[in-house]
DNA sequence: CCAAAAGTGTTACTATTACACCCATGG
DNA sequence: CCATGGGTGTAATAGTAACACTTTTGG
């Protein structure tokens, strides 16, 4: 694999992403942990090459990460403060795995490559998250998903990008019908409901949720879901358009 | 001037600036013209310094073409397409300037490095338009106030630029309370009003929006304004917090 | 005293929330 | 036939839009 600094990318630009998806009632966070010594975990992030756009590198990078080529992603802030950089995180790196670096020293030119500032563009991505297999990079030792509200201590300001994308999230959820894409093909309300329920972080009442739910006219209603339980069936929906 | 190429900047990230205005009941934008030959107008645009913020980036470009220091802004949206380099402009402008760029002659490094690919993050400002001294640059013939009705065709894709700003300006006017930094330190219900008309492009009802602006409750009510005119004097306001 | 425009109150409508009831399901 | 959870209908409330009336102002 062909080191950074030696590529064609934008310079001292990079993509970081939020990756959501659903599953036993909580909205999780796709995050990888490095391989390195010292607990370190990251975003999933990338570089744009001269030749793509940046929804294309978003997708690009995403597609790396999970295995999916269709998914829903959207911009939703770039940060860019002074101090982002990776230096203070990689030199902190440095100091703990000095042993195992020792054969595959950094260079100095890849060193300074990754530890310039850089300014971040901020993608958030949603899945459906039975369809992903994680994918670990070559510095990777695990991808794995948390709990939003359990989340480790990511690096840099990658805690404060997942809590700001969040924000986006909730606000624009209902306005562009993007929840579903967190959910399987088919669902019943009240997976919809829970789904809701731990995006918001607040109860919903469930006969209003329904109607207000069947009222945007995107759902079709397919049979009923007999799960061997004593009470009533509920119908499975699809999402249309 | 020292040309861009020669000052560290980082590379290939641009700003570009919405400034939005308001007078005669219409939302106004702040255009540039460029000195040279061809009819270009274009953005109020700059680079992002190395020791600089991104914000800070904004608010430097933003002083410099309206001469005052606070003002309100907010980043918008990245503007990332492949297609989004000034070549295929700058080649028509100096096809068009042949003659009198003659002895000033871009050179080589400079042309290079303000024809590649740019990605651009988009600001809007909001200013109160009686403040602003508009301010040309070394290439711009004019700046002026347009309607965002009836503005020129800007060069790259800055008209979409705008377009989209006024989306964003409309979706968070409410939410931020943001409408005020468009008029002045005092002004009449009926100036709200017909502020909020000119930015939705629609007409509201005189009563209710009365209601609906002071249940904000973010107005102080002063003295009344008397103008000579034959009927009731209405009351001014002030922003308040 | 009149026209014009501002202030305010009152009613009608609509959307949201809360409450209640009935129905299907399997043991 | 009972407990459980799902579907749906209705009442109460709040928020929004429409309508009406009164007041102030200068000629």
């Amino acid at each position: 694999m062909q080191s950074p600094s030696e590529q064609d990318y934008i310079q001292q630009l990079s993509i970081d992403c939020v990756i959501f998806g659903y599953q036993e009632k909580q909205l999780k966070v796709l995050v990888p942990k490095l391989i390195f010594k010292g607990d370190f975990w990251a975003l999933p992030a990338g570089f744009i090459y001269q030749h793509e756009s940046i929804d294309e590198a978003a997708r690009r990078i995403l597609e790396g990460r999970t295995g999916i080529k269709d998914i829903y992603l959207e911009q939703f802030r770039v940060f860019g403060d002074t101090g982002r950089s990776n230096r203070s995180f990689l030199e902190r790196l440095i100091e703990l795995n000095r042993t195992e670096l020792g054969d595959k020293q950094l260079n100095r030119k890849e060193f300074d490559w990754v530890t310039r500032r850089f300014i971040s563009i901020g993608y958030y991505a949603l899945v459906d998250i039975n369809k992903v297999n994680p994918q670990k990079s070559d510095i990777d030792a695990s991808v794995d998903w948390y709990n939003i509200r359990h989340l480790p201590t990511l690096i840099m300001d990658h805690n404060e990008i997942i809590e700001n994308a969040l924000e986006t999230l909730r606000l624009h959820l209902d306005q562009k019908l993007m929840a579903f894409n967190l959910l399987p093909e088919t669902f019943t309300m009240k997976e919809v409901q829970e789904l809701y329920e731990a995006i918001y972080e607040k109860p919903f009442a469930r006969n209003n949720f329904q109607k207000k739910i069947l009222d945007l006219n995107v759902l079709e209603r397919l049979e009923k879901k007999f799960t061997g339980a004593a009470n009533k069936a509920p119908y499975l929906y699809r999402f249309l358009r």
